[in-house]
DNA sequence: ACCACAGTGGACCTGCCAGTCCAGAAAACT
DNA sequence: AGTTTTCTGGACTGGCAGGTCCACTGTGGT
């Protein structure tokens, strides 16, 4: 990561750079996307990009997946940091819902990850992005078992895990079918699943 | 989809193409590969492979990306399409989580995905595995129920769907991260939830 | 034997696209 | 004001990769 030094102007310039691309990306012809497309769409020039991105296409795309995978816990938010009814839950399940319903088949991250390829960066951000994705939901679990509204049988990191995995999933099938019913039918499952278990009396084994 | 006559020579050269683009695809070094990588590895020339494949690349790709599909699904056999006692879906799941352990981070399909990037094709071959893989598991469920091993309040279309989402985020999540927690997570809380809902008595509700 | 057509090899062409370079404008600092 | 640094524009390059072409070699049929 080379540092250069930024002006307010230069700050200006290389933001609007990461949003345009990201703008672009959120589009339905992101795949294979140019230095060139960028330049036309942020109204700047090849001197600019590498100005700002020393490091060509691979950092400018990194940074750009940095300010996407913020994007997806503001979008989240208030939901996501305050799980401490099932009302709460609720209004978080429909928020991850309705985001995605409206992001449709285009992925603006899954497009970065596509293009960006076995880069150690990429896969570091959106590591990072699950794993921070993933101790909210944790800490949500836990905050229901200690008021008392989920039992103590239900292990917080699997299922906090598997609501991870399960909307990745969700998102991925959404973008290969258009069809949000499967992160619909993962959450809503999980979700009962969290509802129900360790209430119940002694489980039925087969 | 043009057809070539092919003599049996011509259609063993022609599977050796796709097989060998598909091992290379299995590597870790897969995202960008061009024709002439393929050519190499399968001791052919460009001659053969616009000859077997006149759509180019792209036909290629898909070609691959079918064959893929293909094994996806063997891969699972013979358990999956005998989902009829807890023994079974055990067995099942322990194929699902070995076959993608093994696999690891590399995914022929999603690099597939990536590579063909938009193409109408490879998303239809992609909705085309996940619905057969959905069907066989509704299946095992209703199958399940009639022997009344699973609850009747159990919906086979929701929860199929979601063992569907869950294993594609699983996997997907896998790749990012290098972890298989996340689909033995998903997995086995779904399988719980299987076991479990439906055979309690009434649920509690907050 | 022949002929038509499938199979094979590889040289070649062409467009594209990341990345370079430099010159001039604008700003910041003293 | 002067000078140093940042900002901006755009022409240019170099290589790569998809695709074309054509000559040559096998192979199967009659």
């Amino acid at each position: 990561m080379v540092v250069v030094k930024l002006t307010a102007k230069g700050r200006a310039t290389r933001q609007r750079i990461i949003e345009g691309a990201a703008a672009h990306l959120r589009g339905d012809d992101a795949v294979g996307v140019t230095l060139d497309d960028i330049r036309a769409i942020t109204g700047t020039s090849k001197g600019q990009i590498f100005h700002y991105f020393p490091d060509g296409k691979e950092g400018l795309f990194l940074a750009v997946a940095q300010f996407e995978a913020g994007r997806v816990l503001d979008d989240q938010q208030p939901h996501l940091s305050a799980l401490t009814s099932w009302a709460a839950w609720d209004r978080w399940r429909d928020s991850v819902v309705a985001r995605y319903r409206a992001q449709g088949r285009s992925c603006p991250l899954g497009v970065l990850m596509g293009e960006l390829g076995s880069t150690p960066g990429a896969q570091e951000v959106i590591s990072t992005l699950l794993s921070q994705w993933e101790s909210e939901l944790h800490r949500g679990i836990v905050a229901m078992q200690d008021s008392g509204q989920v039992g103590a049988s239900v292990d917080p990191a699997r299922l906090s895990a598997a609501l991870i995995a399960g909307i990745q999933g969700g998102v991925q099938v959404l973008r290969s079918t258009g069809s949000v019913t499967y992160l619909e039918a993962v959450l809503d499952t999980l979700l009962d699943h969290l509802r129900t278990s360790g209430l119940a009396g002694p489980k039925l084994r087969s």
